[in-house]
DNA sequence: AGCACGCCGACT
DNA sequence: GTCGGCGTGCTC
């Protein structure tokens, strides 16, 4: 029999990243199996763990025993276990990251620690006898913020005091309490209750009125109009049970969704959606870019290909980036597919998404509309993977396991042989390249549905505006429009991209810029707080009144947030109704779809926000767009900068005339003959993708070559340029000729929180023993890591050049 | 990550 | 001579 188990623990060091083996107890034997989350004894603790394998033997002599198994059934099924083993060795970061990224983090364990009183309380040192109080045990935490930690270290020495370590699951099953009847006849227990016993009638009235046999505790007792008792009574007589229930938390309980039929496609749609569903008929994997222009039916090519594999009894994977953002597709998807679809986003609670991961699990739904992370959805027969705008960069995931979604899913769908379907008005240079090179196969949809021109777009000349004496952050043009707009009652969109454009403090005499003290970095004015705050390490202090430099008066902030706008506009377009979308109003759950629907209610003229308002925007109404400054991301120091300012103002743009009303762009910039900016205009896709992959041949960048970041951090800048030496020494003694390897070098952000930052940047076409290689580097430093706090991050494919 | 073991400085 | 600093190595 297999009494052994192979367990990946939750510790994230070097050393401790491989299996270790534990005696499976004798109940457990033949039902432990490999995906199953364990508790198991580490050292003088206990903490959780995935069971890797089972096995007959193993070559440990004293293996501990499995403390407890959380699971009856696996979490991770083989795919998942075997997808776990192939992105760690893929993004180079330790198994157990590999297996948590793949569950909702309500399964990850967190512990706590707690003392225990062994002796009479009088018996300790007074502070101690007053912390207690009375009570047997106390949290770690608590005596931490005491400043009670050497003093009952002390007693734990004395054995006074005793240290538990426990495994606490973070989120829990909802359970809600149902009362169900216990009979076949509920007319006939009825009449045979006591005419006094008028309470206990009307509770039973309710199940013969709603013709049920079950009702959650909670809604019977408001519908009879009960207290507890009489129920109680009714329980005791074995008229009705009591049964607790496991409920989903429905973040979509209070929304009703119309359903939808299939729209029939136009020509394009058709002739796009034709080899993916006969990709899903054969049951083969291939890849498609399905690159059409925004307004042009993507979302119903989704759809229906959806369809088609749910009519097939398979299940499917839809990505959506940042999914709150758009509540759009989420009523798409449920008016389509009802109750068949589970989603997974940020917005949810950690409760919420557990719930609608069980789903998933359960077989409940078999489709899942979610953002990155829904990728590893524990489906056990996909027949479809979806990624729509597939440009955008957060589908990489920018901490370990620093994976990409694309990759997943393509490693996903050859595993079930099922089509993955690239969406975008904007592909990703990589993907458009492979799409040329047949590695993907091209689906395009060139038109607007409902016959909609794309959006006329006029580029103003910021500079020109300045010289004519325009000094407010509006041109003639845009502030004409907005006017017009308003006296139309359309609606419009400005788009400020906060990037770049956070407002920090300058002295305007000496040009001094208040900058962060652990990181060399400036820091932002916050109008919540009314303080000074950097984005990195969140250090905070307030708002100088005196240049600390020069000691003038002529210290302000610069850089233009979104309340400014907003204050400017209400000055300058007085009865001016704005909804503003940034960070700030947008914290809330739910203010997003919230905001968005009044938007679309028609109680705003302006639409004023950041990125987040980019996407996904579809209301009729919408006839302006504006890009109050084009060009700020445009000199951030990144490869991709120009990609990304192109894909954002055509994105941007697209939002304008999408129906029946003709669009109108404007785009404001100081750079007006950077071709990014000016095929944006165009919406020329197919001349940016030849100019910009001209550059990138020429500078050696993806999709030319492929990359690796490797940055080195440690407080001690000698120390890291002489690890990041040694580090780019022993890489390019590794690597073919044709690699090249740059650096070392400061990363562009020198210092965060007092630890210097060098990097080197490894560009490379083929090196088949690269992962090794990198495997082998940590191992090398593995021991300065644990002992000096020496940091080497790898990053592969990086999309955040920092 | 935690923690114990173990080897050198400032105190009873 | 002991208490306690944190360098080093292990956890099935």
């Amino acid at each position: 029999m297999n009494e052994y188990a192979s367990v990946i623990v939750d510790v994230k060091a070097r050393q401790t990243d491989r299996p270790f083996d534990y005696k499976i107890p004798d109940q457990w034997i033949g039902s432990i199996q490999p995906g199953m989350r364990v508790i198991v004894p580490f050292g003088p603790r206990n903490i959780q763990g995935f069971v890797e394998s089972v096995k007959n033997s193993s070559s440990v002599e004293h293996p501990k025993n499995i403390h407890t198994v959380l699971d009856l059934t696996p979490v991770l099924n083989e795919e998942l276990l075997s997808l776990g083993s192939w992105l760690t060795e893929e993004s180079v970061c330790f198994k157990i990251q590999s297996y948590q990224v793949m569950l909702p983090a309500a399964l990850k364990a967190s512990y706590e620690k707690e003392f225990e009183l062994h002796i009479e309380e009088t018996k300790l040192p007074l502070p101690l006898q007053t912390f207690f109080l009375g009570r047997k045990r106390v949290k770690w935490k608590e005596a931490e913020e005491e400043q009670l930690l050497p003093l009952l270290q002390r007693e734990v020495k004395y054995g006074h005091v005793e240290l538990h370590y426990m495994v606490k699951q973070k989120n829990q099953k909802k359970m809600e309490k149902y009362i169900l009847l216990n009979t076949d006849d509920p007319t006939e227990i009825k009449d045979q209750l006591p005419t006094k016993a008028y309470k206990q009638q009307q509770i039973v009235d309710v199940f013969i009125q709603e013709n049920l046999k079950e009702l959650p505790w909670k809604e019977l007792m408001e519908k009879a109009n009960v207290s507890s008792s009489s129920l109680k009574s009714l329980i005791e007589k074995g008229i009705l049970k009591e049964e607790k229930r496991e409920v989903y938390r429905d973040p979509f309980a209070h929304r009703d969704f119309v359903p939808s039929k299939p729209f029939p496609l136009t020509n394009e749609q058709a002739k796009a959606i034709h080899p993916i569903l006969q990709s899903i008929k054969d049951n083969r994997h291939e890849a498609f870019l399905l690159y059409g222009v925004t307004g042009s039916g993507k979302t119903e090519v989704y759809l229906q290909s959806i369809s088609r594999v749910l009519e097939e009894g398979k299940e499917a994977i839809m990505l959506v980036p940042e999914i709150s953002l758009t509540p759009q597709m989420v009523t798409r998807f449920k008016s389509r597919f009802g109750n068949k679809v589970a989603v997974l986003h940020s917005g949810l609670s950690a409760g919420e998404k557990y719930d609608e991961w069980r789903k998933i699990q359960r077989k409940e739904v078999s489709v899942v509309v979610g953002a990155r992370s829904a990728i590893f959805a524990p489906f056990g027969n996909l027949g479809i993977i979806i990624i729509d705008e597939e440009h955008e960069t957060s589908y990489k995931q920018e901490e370990n396991p620093r994976y990409h979604a694309r990759d997943v899913a393509m490693k996903r769908g050859d595993f079930h042989q099922c089509p993955v379907v690239l969406g975008s008005a904007t592909p990703s240079l990589e993907t458009f390249a492979r799409a040329k090179k047949n590695v993907y196969t091209l689906l395009t949809l060139p038109l607007r549905m409902n016959g909609g021109a794309l959006p006329s777009v006029s580029i103003v000349d910021m500079r020109e505006e300045l010289r004519e004496g325009n000094r407010s952050m509006f041109s003639v043009e845009l502030f004409e429009k907005l006017q017009l707009r308003m006296e139309k009652k359309e609606q419009s969109v400005l788009f400020l991209n906060k990037r770049g454009y956070s407002s920090f403090v300058m002295c305007r005499d000496c040009g001094f810029v208040l900058q962060c003290p652990h990181c060399d970095i400036s820091l932002t004015y916050h109008r919540h707080s009314n303080s000074m705050k950097c984005h990195y390490c969140s250090y905070e202090e307030s708002v100088p009144t005196t240049c600390p430099e020069c000691h003038n008066e002529h210290i302000r902030y610069f850089g233009t947030g979104t309340q400014k706008v907003e204050e400017e506009l209400i000055k300058l377009l007085p009865g001016v109704k704005i909804i503003r979308m940034d960070v700030d109003t947008t914290s809330k759950k739910g203010s997003h779809e919230r905001l968005l629907g009044q938007f679309e209610k028609g109680d705003a003229d302006i639409l004023l926000g950041t990125q987040m308002i980019a996407k996904g925007l579809d209301f009729p109404n919408i006839t302006l767009v504006g890009v109050l400054s084009a060009d700020t991301m445009l000199h951030l120091p990144d490869f991709r900068a120009s990609e990304k300012t192109f894909q954002l103002l055509t994105q941007v743009s697209g939002r304008a005339g999408r129906h029946r009303l003709p669009g109108e762009v404007v785009i404001q910039t100081y750079t007006p003959e950077h071709y990014s900016i000016e095929l944006a205009g165009e919406q020329n896709y197919d001349d940016f993708y030849q100019k910009e992959m001209m550059i990138r041949k020429m500078g050696g960048y993806p999709p030319f070559y492929y990359m690796v970041l490797v940055t080195v951090s440690h407080e001690d800048l000698m120390k890291v340029v002489g690890v990041t030496e040694r580090v780019t020494k022993f890489l390019s003694s590794k690597l073919t000729g044709s690699s090249v390897i740059l650096g070392p070098t400061a990363s562009p952000v020198p210092r965060i929180k007092n630890r210097y930052r060098y990097q080197c940047l490894l560009k490379y076409k083929r090196e088949p023993e690269l992962v090794n290689h990198l495997h082998a580097l940590l191992e090398y430093y593995k021991e300065e890591m644990n002992r000096t706090g020496l940091i080497i991050s790898i990053d592969r494919n990086p999309y955040m050049m920092m």
